[in-house]
RNA sequence: GCCUUGGUAGUUCAAUGGAUAGAACAGCGGACUUCUAAGCCGUUAAUAGUGGUUCGAUUCCACUCCGAGGCACCA
């Protein structure tokens, strides 16, 4: 038990004695000279027993001084009446020590979790704004792993609807040769945006054009036209093995891909398997009544007997049930602008499958904005994420040029780096909130970004590096002054990681790997850690050095962040 | 109009109802003949407005102003 833990204990004990209700807080306060724990139990207990604050507090430091002496150097009552608590300065280095002294690895001893993110849709492009979901669902996936589950990753893509029924239209109109088979799938996932894009244009304000979509959207349907079939298929072929290309990139391995047109006709049977309770008809649709719990009506099944939007994600909540049994968590992740209806379908699922209902976890996640405004097809300012890659890559390389890097092993390095700093400046917000994506802020390596927090891993594996060339161990170090900061920082990580994964928020654990990062290389600017003349002393930064990098490397998979060991 | 959501330094973002509202970038100013300068140190600068709840409000409530998403067969 870590010392956290163990005042945490002694705290909850001391609530129950005074019976108090509302849950208490144990921090480690900003500025260290709050203590390296604090609590606010004080003001709870006051509540209850009539005291001021801090007549409760002075109290209660009496009580607990004896529970945590062994731990702690000095307990103060501080401010208004906060309990500050100073750990011993061998207690605090000590498990610093056992963080350098662990391996951080994941291992299963939970049930299964569905995490399902990324979902983009075949014949379209796949653009930045993809790119957000795929990592704030990598990362909660990972999470997860981190806290022992075995997580099941799925990819949910729309594969029929009007959007292939437009690209398809766009196809056979726009008059465009098609690109050769020997052709980069770039190119040929370029055609068909070209072709998209053609279809969206013409189907402005033109009802005659409309009418034909509709028309080859239902043969789509039905599967009933060779010819488009087999353009069909080509062309959702072509898009697949795209996304491929880029889910390697991008550090993703889905487990299982779910697509539209599987789910449709069990989400259609579902509802009718429901009609007259939950659901019911309406101008020849069948809808769901949100009225009655509070939320909007929803169609479900449309006048044409099609499943919408809805009906489909119905049937693909139970198709990913299927793929994975027993799973205890379904994880969605999805832009925000379908929040409202993923609240219908969770009272949907409320009144025909309560359990599966409150297995089902809605994570939103902001829209990605230019700064000129939101990406839109229509005025064609939609930057495709590869591009972004590509640019951000560039950037990488002439920074590299000169190391001892070549070859594969560069292209790899550049990839990670690139990769990195676009998820980092994902994930260094909280979700759930639009964000401006800036080009130049996207592409600078300096300060709060994904490249400072590999450059420190890559800085640190150069160190230890050279202290095993020196022979110096972390084991028998000795301690001149220790680095409380540093120290402080290395003792939090396992309340950092508890904490972004219960609210799901991987922007905790990326604030958290700057601060310990700072740290580190604050102190690595004033002291040299490598120091053959001192090796005892020099095994104490050594160890805080290998502390570091554990967390760093651990922190960063976790984000889907590849952590190089040079750069 | 109704529902949901957001508004924090010049900019991009933090802050389970907690202490002096933190970072980074930009700006200004430094240090270093040491293990990776994508680094380190210092500094200027902010809670949209008005009330309320309480020991304490950026956080909760009400209203106002501004923005975003949704409101029946698109996803």
């Amino acid at each position: 038990m870590n010392s956290y833990a163990s005042i945490y204990s002694a705290l909850e004990e001391l609530c129950e004695t005074y019976s108090v209700q509302a849950s208490f807080s144990l921090d480690q306060p900003e500025d260290g000279d709050n203590g390296d724990y604090a609590t606010n139990v004080a003001f709870l207990v006051g509540k209850v027993t009539g005291e001021s604050p801090r007549i409760a507090a002075e109290k209660l430091v009496e009580k607990l001084s004896p529970v945590v002496d062994e731990l702690v150097e000095t307990i103060e009552v501080a401010g208004p009446g906060f309990i500050n608590f100073f750990l011993k300065d061998d207690v605090r280095t000590d498990e610093a020590e056992t963080v350098a002294m662990t391996d951080m690895v994941n291992v299963v001893t939970q049930g299964g979790v569905i995490v399902e993110y990324t979902d983009p849709n075949p014949f379209k492009l796949f653009h930045i704004g993809h790119l957000v979901p795929n990592a704030i669902g990598e990362s909660i996936a990972r999470m997860y792993e981190a806290k022992g589950y075995r997580v099941s990753r799925v990819c949910y893509q729309g594969d029929v609807g009007m959007h292939v029924a437009t690209t398809l239209w766009g196809l056979s109109q726009f008059g465009e040769e098609p690109p050769h088979e020997q052709a980069t799938l770039r190119e040929k996932v370029a055609y068909l945006g070209r072709a998209y894009a053609h279809g969206t244009q013409a189907l402005t304000d033109n009802e005659a054009v409309k009418q034909e979509i509709i028309a080859i959207n239902k043969k789509i349907f039905a599967r009933s036209d060779e010819a488009i079939n087999k353009t069909y298929d080509l062309g959702k072929r072509w898009s697949l093995e795209y996304f491929e290309t880029l889910y390697k990139k991008l550090g993703t391995a889905f487990d299982h891909y779910v697509f539209e047109s599987e789910v449709g006709d069990d989400g259609v049977r579902i509802v009718k398997e429901n009609l007259g309770t939950v659901f019911e008809e309406s101008d020849g649709a069948i809808v769901f009544k949100g009225e009655r719990v509070g939320l909007h009506t929803r169609v479900f099944v449309n006048s044409q007997g099609l499943p919408t939007y809805e009906a489909k994600e119905l049937g693909n909540t139970y198709k990913k049930e299927k793929l994975v049994p027993h799973a205890e968590l379904s994880v969605v992740v999805t832009a925000h602008e379908v929040d409202e209806y993923f609240k219908v379908m969770k009272a949907v699922l409320a009144e025909i499958d309560a359990p599966l209902g409150e297995r089902l976890l809605h994570v939103s996640h902001g829209m990605l904005r230019l700064p000129e405004g939101k990406m839109s097809s229509r005025t064609g300012n939609i930057v495709p994420a590869e591009e972004l890659i590509d640019l951000v890559e560039e950037r990488i390389k002439d920074r590299l040029e000169d190391m001892q890097v070549e070859g594969e092993e560069k292209v790899q390095l550049v990839n990670d780096i690139a990769v990195g700093a676009i998820k980092f400046s994902i994930l260094k917000s909280a979700p759930g909130k639009d964000m401006i994506f800036d080009f130049e802020k996207s592409l600078s390596f300096e300060g709060d970004s994904g490249p400072y927090l590999q450059y420190t891993h890559a800085r640190i594996a150069a160190v230890l590096a050279k202290a095993l060339q020196a022979k110096i161990g972390i084991e028998s170090y000795s301690v001149e002054r220790s680095e409380r900061e540093l120290e402080r920082s290395i003792i939090e990580y396992a309340q950092v990681l508890e904490k972004a994964c219960k609210e799901m928020g991987p922007h905790h654990l990326v604030q958290y790997l700057l601060v310990l990062a700072r740290a580190f290389n604050s102190m690595y600017a004033r002291q040299q850690i490598v120091d053959e003349s001192n090796k005892e002393t020099s095994a104490y930064y050594v160890m805080l050095a290998t502390a570091t990098k554990n967390i760093l490397a651990h922190g960063l998979s976790t984000l889907g962040i590849k952590a190089p060991e040079k750069m």
